[in-house]
DNA sequence: GCCAACGTTGGC
DNA sequence: GCCAACGTTGGC
C-alpha cells in the first residue's frame, strides 16, 4: 500500500482538455492515455491523490490548477472505439490494455504557472517534468506539489 | 512549423 | 534480442 495520498502531474492539451473545461465539468475521466508508464501510474492512484494540472503545448505551458484523483482506473472504452482517435484494436472488453481514473475539479491557478516559473524555482529542480518531458502522468513529490500549489494560488508570471 | 527526445514496431 | 525506421510529444 503506497502511501496516500500520493501527488501527481497530468498532462492535458488545453484545445482538448484545459483546467475550465474541467472546472465546468467538475469530473472527468482521463481518457486517451497510450502510454505504459502513464497507465501504470494510473492504476497505483488512490481515491484521493493529488493531481497538478499541466496544460502542454499551450501558450504558455504550465501548471493550470489542481485537481483530485476521484476514482479508481477503470478500462478506457474509447481504446475499443474504431471512430475514437485513441482506438487500438490491442485493447478489448475481455482483455483492456489501456485504463483511466477519474479526475475531480480542485481549483484554477490565477495564471498558468508556466515552464519558466517552474525553471526558476530551484527546490524544483529535480522535477521528473524537466527529464521526462514527454511523460504524460508523471510522480511529483509532497514538497514539489506543496511549493507549487503555494506558488501556483499567488499566481505566476505573465508569460 | 521545426526538430530533439524518445517510445514503439517489426525485420532479421 | 538487436536496432533501424517510424511515429508522437511537446517546447520553442
Amino acid at each position: 500500500m503506497a502511501k496516500s495520498p500520493a501527488h501527481w502531474l497530468m498532462k492535458s492539451e488545453p484545445d482538448a482538455f484545459s483546467i475550465s473545461d474541467l472546472r465546468r465539468k467538475t469530473t472527468e475521466h482521463w481518457d486517451g492515455v497510450r502510454n505504459y508508464q502513464a497507465r501504470n501510474h494510473m492504476r497505483s492512484m488512490q481515491v484521493g491523490d493529488r493531481v497538478l494540472f499541466y496544460h502542454s503545448n499551450a501558450k504558455p505551458s504550465g501548471v493550470a490548477g489542481l485537481a483530485e484523483v476521484s476514482g479508481l482506473a477503470v478500462p478506457d472504452h474509447t481504446a475499443w472505439d474504431p471512430s475514437n482517435v485513441h482506438y487500438d484494436a490491442a485493447s478489448t472488453p475481455d482483455n483492456p490494455r489501456w485504463w483511466m481514473v477519474q479526475v475531480r475539479f480542485v481549483a484554477a491557478f490565477p495564471r498558468v504557472f508556466s515552464l519558466d516559473d517552474l525553471r526558476a524555482v530551484p527546490a524544483l529542480a529535480g522535477m521528473e517534468l524537466f527529464r521526462r518531458s514527454r511523460l504524460s502522468v508523471q510522480a511529483v513529490t509532497a514538497q514539489e506539489f506543496a511549493l507549487i500549489e503555494e506558488l501556483g494560488k499567488k499566481g505566476g508570471s505573465r508569460k
